[in-house]
DNA sequence: CCCACGACCTGCTGGC
DNA sequence: TGCCAGCAGGTCGTGG
């Protein structure tokens, strides 16, 4: 489930709960994610404090009292939930790592698939290796402009769709919203992602930052009444298209579905 | 270096 | 009704 958008989501619910807390108490319920736990990973958390709950990209990350920075990653299935029961029920199907907190909150993380991933990157390395060095700009942020998008893009051999899900271009746009991205800028996911210009760079900027924007999840013209985003292409074959009517199609791309509007998306 | 592809896992769906 | 192929919002390693 997790694109930038409701990464952002869970980095704001940890962020309450253990943003100023201590770790208490560290439970893995299995040796292993997608990888192994690091060494001694729940005795390096245990007594440390989080100092801020950021994200970069699709990973959050816990920086702590230590200078040790413990980077989370949900994968495709993972997720938190964040209890304050005295004695939490023993870890359902999937719930992988229990965190309790200093504040009182039993932070469970539960994933089936297991894609997901925690590592601790030592106080020395800051980031500096790993994925999350490789991580292109925040979509969101200023930085993130045509040219820096322009760079990125010169040279690739790729699709834009491709290069949209690229994290070393962009960090955070997953499936879903490359697909709405270049909808919303009427582009092909198929065109070459080198060959752009000016003008459609700008528009598929504008795009990117529409399709994330969290003002796109309040209820309305894009949420359903449950909250829930209804999107314009994602999972949508054979609908009908809302800008122009025309029969929203899929195909496969680098191994991944694209969904998208073959009779407006032409640029 | 770049890119495409398969692997990693479990669960749910849709078509028979 | 039940079964199973195919698919799922991500990343990583491999081989060309």
């Amino acid at each position: 489930m997790p694109e930038l958008p409701e990464v952002e989501a869970v980095r704001r619910m940890l962020r309450a709960v253990m943003e100023g807390a201590r770790f208490e108490r560290v439970e893995l319920r299995r040796p292993d994610l997608r990888a192994p736990f690091p060494r001694r990973f729940a005795a390096r958390l245990r007594g440390q404090t989080v100092q801020a709950l950021d994200r970069r990209g699709k990973y959050l990350l816990a920086e702590l009292s230590s200078g040790d920075m413990l980077v989370m990653h949900l994968g495709m299935s993972g997720s938190f939930r964040v209890g304050f029961e005295r004695e939490p029920a023993v870890g359902g199907t999937h719930d992988h790592v229990v965190f309790r907190m200093s504040s009182g909150a039993t932070v469970t993380f539960n994933d089936p698939r297991r894609f997901g991933s925690m590592r601790l990157s030592p106080k020395t390395e800051r980031l500096r290796r790993g994925a999350v060095a490789g991580l292109g700009p925040e979509p969101l942020a200023r930085e993130f402009d045509a040219a820096v998008l322009a760079a990125a893009c010169r040279g690739k051999k790729t699709s834009l769709k491709a290069a949209l899900s690229d994290q070393r271009v962009v960090a955070g746009l997953g499936n879903i919203y490359a697909a709405e991205a270049l909808w919303e800028a009427e582009l092909d996911p198929r065109s070459p992602a080198s060959k752009m210009s000016k003008e459609k760079l700008d528009k598929l900027l504008a795009a990117i930052r529409l399709v994330l924007s969290p003002r796109r999840r309040r209820p309305g013209r894009y949420t359903d009444t449950r909250g829930r985003d209804r999107f314009a292409v994602y999972d949508r074959e054979g609908e009908i298209c809302r800008r122009c009517g025309g029969k929203i199609q899929r195909i496969v791309q680098a191994g991944r579905s694209t969904y998208f509007c073959p009779d407006c998306q032409v640029g």
